[in-house]
DNA sequence: TTTTTTGCAAAACCTTTGCAGTTGG
DNA sequence: CCAACTGCAAAGGTTTTGCAAAAAA
């Protein structure tokens, strides 16, 4: 069981370059996908797929979020126990970092961890990657709120 | 939604104590948690939470794990899409790593974390731990296998 | 027209909950 | 004895699947 589907991500400058590239792939452009695509493009934090839904059928727009994320468009996080949060691929994929006391989490631009990533790499052997499941911490504000536990 | 009951770690260097820790707490010693507790004992690797019913009542393991986890003995880690893991609570909780490409993971003592725990609080924030959500990257072996995705 | 995609319904999977009965201390 | 715990059965939350009908190209 493997993480992700790990397809190369395909960044997509707008809605239109985006279904422009689902047809590149020889896929059609239905309602549920622009819809999802729509709503993607139109709210940059990550979203559930019942959120994507808006409303439509849930199934279809996970059969969806699984074909935009095999062509790369798309990736998702877990950030807790809840749902998958689904967001557009960037260029350069964005990390994430959540608290584990308060829930709050933010996403990260890639850069900020290199220096991490490269320690990281040559203490365990591992290249890591926050964008799939987030770096789990302790944020400033909940660690002054109450030192310990 | 936050990630753990973070209950301070518990740690007891074997069965016996563990259950005394138990009894400590005003809890009882039933035989599913002497089952559980006794499969955790037995096996150092993270269980799912159907490994150690060990074909006994799912819903009371389910149940004992949420109340040794509230107690500190116990703590639980997401590798993937799958179920949760189960194992004990160290006297330091061991951290984890897995690749994204093959599924392979690896427990790390987290003392071999600290430099790159460091860096992360300072250019973040957040001070990490790796115990519930795991470092995901690429192994060495995916790495050399086929140089990209 | 043909192949893809949908919508619905149902199931799968992991986890939690209600409740009457059992049991540990 | 009696509060704590269990086993069963049922439900909850998220995601997947089967299939006949609809729609994209």
């Amino acid at each position: 069981m493997t993480l992700a589907h790990h397809a190369p991500a395909l960044h997509a400058p707008d809605l239109a370059t985006a279904l422009g590239a689902l047809r590149a792939h020889g896929l059609r452009i239905s309602a549920s996908r622009r819809q999802v695509l729509a709503a993607l493009y139109a709210d940059p934090r990550p979203q559930t797929a019942e959120q994507l839904a808006a409303g439509g059928d849930l199934a279809s727009v996970y059969r969806n979020l699984d074909v935009l994320e095999g062509v790369g468009l798309i990736r998702h996080v877990h950030l807790g126990h809840g749902p998958g949060l689904y967001s557009l691929a960037g260029r350069e994929d964005v990390e994430f970092v959540t608290c584990e006391r308060c829930g709050a989490f933010e996403a990260v631009e890639p850069h900020r961890l290199d220096a991490a990533r490269d320690l990281i790499e040559r203490e365990l052997g591992y290249r890591p990657r926050f964008t799939h499941f987030p770096i789990v911490g302790v944020c400033a504000s909940c660690k002054e709120n109450h030192a310990h536990s």
